[in-house]
DNA sequence: CGGATCGAC
DNA sequence: CTATGTCGATCCG
C-alpha cells in the first residue's frame, strides 16, 4: 500500500524544514521520523469505512488514469505535431501578453488558529497543540507538526501520534477579530486587498509602491512595542502610531532597518530572530524602525505591524502575479518572506524546478495524472505542452500552460457573483426516516437563512447525502421559478430526499452527513427583466388565461425570451396551467381552503414586525392583480409581493402564512439591495418613509447577522459576512439533534406527523391526506397538496434514469478489487485548515473580465446609502 | 441539467 | 469507548 504518497503530499505543503524556536522543551524533542507517522496513521486507519472508501476513490482516479493512458497511445504523431504548432502560437501570444508590471502579495498568517491559542494561554506555549475536536483537527503548531499532526487530521489519530498533544477547542470569535485586526492593517496598504480566508489575503502593492517614494521617513517608522501580547487591542493604534513617529523621529535615533538586513533570502530568518529579541528585551522596547521603499521593505513593515499587533506571525509571497505570490508565500513559511523580481528570467528560474502540486489549483488528483504523463514540475508540464493539450479540457490545459509559463492573474478582483451556496452537516449515524426530513429541514433553514442574507434566489436544489460508508450522492432538481425561503426550499429537497428513501427502502438510509445547496441564481438584470415584463404583462390587460392559451410564438417577442420554457418548447404558464386542469378536482379544493386565509389579515395578526408595512400599504393605494397561476385575485402594493405570490404558486405553496411574512422580509431586503429609486419599482414619497423604517429593521437584521459593519472597506464587510457563515455550530457532532421517534410507520406518514407533531404547517397546500396514484410509479401517493404529488411525479420521473445510472456506476466499480492496484492506497486529501471561509478564488490563471455586475452591484449600494442621508 | 469530482482551507 | 469537515466551482455525460 503506497500510504506513504499521501503523507508526502501533505508534509511537503508546508515544507518541512520549518525553524524551531523553541528547544528548551521535553516533551517536543523526540518527534517522529515519516515511517513511524505513517505505519501508526496506517494502524489507525486501517479497515475503517472511511479507509475503505478511500480506497475506492483512489481506484476510480486510477481508472481514470488508465482511460487516459489508453487515449494517449491513440495518438498519432500527427496530432501531435500539429497540436504542437497550434500551442505554440498561443504560448507566443501568452508571452506577449505577460504583465510583469504588478507588485501582488500573498499575506499568510502561519498556523493560525494555532498560533492565536498559543498567545493567549501560555500553557500551550511550549507544547504540541492543535486546534480542533477529536475528530476533525483544524491546523496544529509546529512543535505537532514533528508528530506527523496536521490539519484535516481526525483527533483521535493525532493522539495516537502523540499522546501528549492538546486539542483545544476552534473558537472563531476570537479568530475572526485577529483577522479583523490583520485586515485594518492590510486594507491601508491596498483599499482593494482580497482576504481569501481568515488567515489569507493578496494585496496589490502596485500603486502604494509608487506613492511610498514619496513619503518621508516619518511615515515609514514603526515603534517596537513590548505589550501587545494583550489581545484586545481595539483602539485605533496605526493613527497614533503614524502620528508619533511622524513626532518623534527625529529625537529617537532610529533603527534603519536596512542596516539589519541579510542578503536576499537569508534575511527573513533574522527579521524574525530580531523582533524575537526585542520584544523579549525591555530595554530594546522604545526602539523605532525605519522601512525602506521597496517592495520587500513594504512587505516587512506590514509583517513587522501584523506581529507588533497581534503577537502573530505572518509570511508572505512577493511576485507580478498571484499564483507566483501564492507559490512564494509558501517558500519561506513560518514568519518569512519571499520574492519573485518583476523579470522574465527571475520568474522562469522559479519556476522550473516547482512541482506542479505547489501550485493552487492544481491538486491531488491532477497532480496523480500529470504525474502518469511523466510530469511532476513546471518545466515537464511545458515540455509535454502539446500532448496535455489533446488529453485534457480546453480549460484545463489552457490553466497548465499559465502555470508553466509562470503567468497568473494580475489583479486582484473579486470574485464575481457567487454560483451557488449550500450547507452541509456531519452527525452520528442518522437512519429513522422522520430523523432525515427534520434534519433537512433544519439544513433548508440555515440556507434559507444564509441566502436572505444575501438575497438570493436560487432555481435549482440540490441535497447531498453521504450514508456511513462515506459513500456520497447527490441528487438535484430544478425547479421553474427561482426560491429562497426555508419552505420552498425544503418542498425540492424533501421529495429528493423521499425518493431516495423510497429507492433504498426497505432498507432504511444510514446517513452520516445530508446538505442542501441551491444554485442556477437570477441575476440583477434576470429578476428585473423578469419584473418589468411582468409589469407590461399585466397592465396590458390581458388576462393571463387568454394569453397563456396561444402558443409561444405569439406571446409578446419579450416575454418570450424571458419566461423560461419547457423542454417541449411550450410556456411555462401553459404548462404550470395543464399540470393544474388536469388536476382539476384537488385545486378546487386547494383554492376553497386557501381563501380562509386572506393573507393581509394574517399579517396584521403576527406581530410588530409587520405593522409599519401594512401601514405602508395602507395608505398607498393597493392595486388588484390577477394571478396568471392560481387565477386568483390578489391585493397587492408592489410588484414585488405579486412576483413573490406568483412563485409561491408555482410553488404550489399558497396559503402559508409563515411564508407571508417572510414574504415581506424578502421583500424588504430586496428593497435594501436594489435601487428604489429606480423607476420600475415606483413608490410615493409617503410609501418611502414608511419603507425605510422596515429596511433599517432589515438593515440591523443583516447587520446583526453580520457582527459588524463599520469597516470603511465594502470588502471587509461582504467578507466578514461570508464568514459568519462558517460560526455558525459547524462540526458540532449530532449528539444535541431531537431524539429518535420510535416509528414504523412509512415515510410519507412519517413526514406528516411530524410536520403534526411539530407544529409545523404543510409547507404548500392543505389538502387533507388526499390519495392520488403516481402516473410513473403507480403508487397511491398519500399527499397534503397539489404541489407536493406534481413534485413527486417529477422525481418519479428522474427516478428511472438515476436509478439506471446508479446501477452502471456501483456496478463495475464494486467489482474492482484492492488487489489489483497494491500502489493505489494514496489518501492524500490536500487539506489544511479546515473551517475556515471559502472565498474560493484560484489566482486566476484565465484572464478576467471586467465585471460589470459588480460595479452595478456597488452602485446601487451607493444609491442606497445616499438614500439613507 | 444532474451528478460526480476537484480543490481550497 | 467512539471517532475522518465544509464549501464552491467545474467537468463530463
Amino acid at each position: 500500500m503506497d500510504n506513504t504518497k499521501k503523507h508526502d503530499a501533505v508534509l511537503s505543503d508546508e515544507g518541512f524544514q520549518f525553524k524551531m524556536e523553541l528547544n528548551d522543551n521535553k516533551a517536543g524533542m523526540e518527534g517522529l521520523d515519516k515511517e513511524k507517522i505513517n505505519k501508526i496513521i496506517m494502524e489507525a486507519t486501517k479497515g475503517s469505512r472511511f479507509y475503505e472508501n478511500e480506497l475506492k476513490k483512489d481506484q476510480q482516479v486510477n481508472h481514470r488514469i488508465e482511460k487516459m493512458m489508453q487515449q494517449k497511445a491513440q495518438i498519432t504523431s500527427q496530432q501531435l505535431k500539429k497540436a504542437q504548432i497550434q500551442v505554440d502560437k498561443l504560448v507566443m501570444e501568452l508571452e506577449e501578453s505577460r504583465d510583469l508590471s504588478r507588485v501582488i502579495v500573498h499575506i499568510d498568517m502561519d498556523a493560525f488558529y494555532a498560533s492565536v491559542e498559543m498567545r493567549d494561554n501560555l500553557e500551550l506555549r511550549d507544547k504540541p497543540m492543535a486546534v480542533g475536536s477529536m475528530s476533525m483537527l483544524s491546523t496544529s503548531n509546529y512543535l505537532a507538526r514533528r508528530f506527523g499532526v496536521r490539519a484535516a487530521m481526525p483527533g483521535f489519530i493525532a493522539k495516537k501520534l502523540c499522546p501528549n498533544l492538546v486539542i483545544v477547542p476552534l473558537n472563531f470569535d476570537k479568530y475572526r477579530a485577529v483577522s479583523k485586526d490583520v485586515r485594518e492593517i492590510l486594507v491601508e496598504y491596498d483599499l482593494n486587498f482580497l482576504p481569501l480566508s481568515l488567515d489569507e489575503a493578496y494585496i496589490d502593492l502596485t500603486e502604494h509602491l509608487k506613492e511610498r517614494l514619496n513619503w518621508s521617513k516619518g511615515k515609514r517608522t514603526y515603534f517596537l512595542r513590548r505589550d501587545s501580547t494583550t489581545e484586545n487591542s481595539k483602539k485605533e493604534d496605526h493613527m497614533k502610531e503614524v502620528v508619533e513617529s511622524s513626532l518623534h523621529v527625529h529625537s529617537i535615533s532610529p533603527v534603519l532597518f536596512e542596516d539589519n538586513t541579510l542578503p536576499a533570502d537569508e534575511e527573513n530568518g533574522s527579521m524574525h530572530e530580531l523582533n524575537f529579541a526585542k520584544q523579549q528585551v525591555p530595554s530594546l522596547a522604545e526602539h523605532a524602525i525605519v522601512f525602506g521603499t521597496s517592495a520587500e521593505e513594504t512587505v516587512k513593515e506590514i509583517r513587522f505591524r501584523i506581529e507588533q499587533k497581534t503577537t502573530l506571525t505572518a509570511s508572505a509571497g512577493i511576485a507580478p502575479n498571484m499564483m507566483l505570490a501564492k507559490v512564494c508565500s509558501d517558500k519561506n513559511k513560518p514568519n518569512g518572506q519571499f520574492r519573485i523580481p518583476p523579470n522574465r528570467q527571475d520568474v522562469m528560474d522559479f519556476i522550473k524546478d516547482l512541482p506542479i502540486r505547489k501550485v493552487p489549483g492544481i491538486g491531488r488528483v491532477t497532480e496523480k495524472m500529470l504525474k502518469a504523463l511523466g510530469i511532476t514540475t513546471c518545466t515537464e508540464l511545458y515540455q509535454q505542452r502539446a500532448l496535455v493539450t489533446l488529453l485534457f479540457s480546453e480549460t484545463s490545459w489552457h490553466n497548465f500552460l499559465n502555470i508553466s509559463l509562470g503567468l497568473g492573474s494580475t489583479h486582484i478582483e473579486k470574485d464575481g457573483e457567487r454560483k451557488s451556496m449550500s450547507t452541509e452537516r456531519t452527525f452520528s449515524e442518522i437512519s429513522v426516516a422522520s430523523e432525515h426530513y427534520t434534519l433537512c429541514q433544519e439544513l433548508c433553514r440555515d440556507l434559507a437563512q444564509d441566502l436572505l442574507k444575501e438575497g438570493l434566489k436560487g432555481k435549482t436544489v440540490t441535497l447531498k447525502l453521504k450514508n456511513v460508508n462515506f459513500e456520497v450522492k447527490t441528487r438535484a432538481y430544478t425547479v421553474l421559478s427561482a426560491v429562497s425561503t426555508e419552505e420552498e426550499i425544503f418542498a425540492v429537497a424533501k421529495e429528493l430526499l423521499r425518493a431516495e428513501i423510497e429507492i433504498a427502502s426497505p432498507q432504511p438510509l444510514r446517513l452520516r452527513l445530508m446538505g442542501v445547496r441551491v444554485s442556477s441564481f437570477l441575476n440583477e438584470e434576470e429578476k428585473k427583466h423578469h419584473q418589468k415584463s411582468i409589469l407590461n404583462f399585466l397592465q396590458a390587460g390581458k388576462v393571463a388565461s387568454t394569453l397563456s392559451s396561444l402558443p409561444p410564438e405569439k406571446l409578446e417577442p419579450r416575454l418570450c425570451n424571458i419566461l423560461p420554457l419547457t423542454s417541449h418548447g411550450e410556456s411555462f404558464f401553459n404548462k404550470k396551467r395543464a399540470e393544474m386542469q388536469q388536476n382539476r378536482e384537488p385545486l378546487r379544493e386547494d383554492t376553497l381552503s386557501q381563501q380562509k386565509m386572506p393573507s393581509l389579515k394574517t399579517l396584521e395578526t403576527t406581530g410588530q414586525e409587520t405593522n409599519g408595512k401594512r401601514d405602508a400599504e395602507k395608505s398607498t393605494e393597493s392595486q388588484i392583480l390577477t394571478c396568471p397561476v392560481c387565477f386568483r385575485k390578489q391585493e397587492t402594493s408592489s410588484l414585488e409581493t405579486f412576483n413573490k405570490h406568483i412563485d409561491k404558486c408555482l410553488m404550489g405553496a399558497c396559503g402559508d402564512p409563515n411564508m407571508e411574512i417572510q414574504y415581506k422580509k424578502d421583500e424588504l431586503l430586496m428593497l435594501k439591495k436594489s435601487d428604489i429609486n429606480n423607476a420600475s419599482t415606483p413608490l410615493d414619497d409617503k410609501k418611502k418613509n414608511l419603507e425605510i423604517l422596515q429596511i433599517n429593521k432589515v438593515n440591523k437584521l443583516v447587520e446583526d447577522c453580520e457582527g459588524h459593519s463599520s469597516s470603511s472597506n465594502a470588502e471587509t464587510v461582504t467578507s466578514i459576512a461570508v464568514e459568519c457563515k462558517q460560526s455558525k455550530e459547524k462540526g458540532s457532532k449530532g449528539s444535541d439533534r431531537p431524539s429518535a421517534t420510535a416509528s414504523n410507520m412509512c415515510c410519507l406518514q412519517n413526514v406528516s406527523a411530524k410536520e403534526v407533531e411539530t407544529q409545523q404547517p404543510c409547507t404548500s397546500g392543505t389538502l387533507e391526506d388526499t390519495v392520488l396514484i403516481c402516473p410513473v410509479c403507480n403508487l397511491e401517493q398519500k399527499t397534503t397538496s397539489l404541489a407536493l404529488f406534481n413534485r413527486h411525479v417529477d422525481v418519479c420521473l428522474n427516478k428511472g434514469i438515476i436509478q439506471k445510472l446508479t446501477e452502471e456506476s456501483t456496478g463495475p466499480a464494486g467489482c474492482d478489487t484492492a488487489a489489483n492496484t497494491p500502489s493505489s492506497g494514496s489518501l492524500g486529501r490536500g487539506q489544511q485548515d479546515i473551517n475556515t471561509t471559502t472565498r474560493t478564488k484560484r489566482p486566476g490563471l484565465m484572464p478576467q473580465q471586467p465585471s460589470s455586475k459588480k460595479a452595478k452591484a456597488i452602485s446601487s449600494r451607493n444609491t442606497i446609502d445616499k438614500f439613507f442621508k
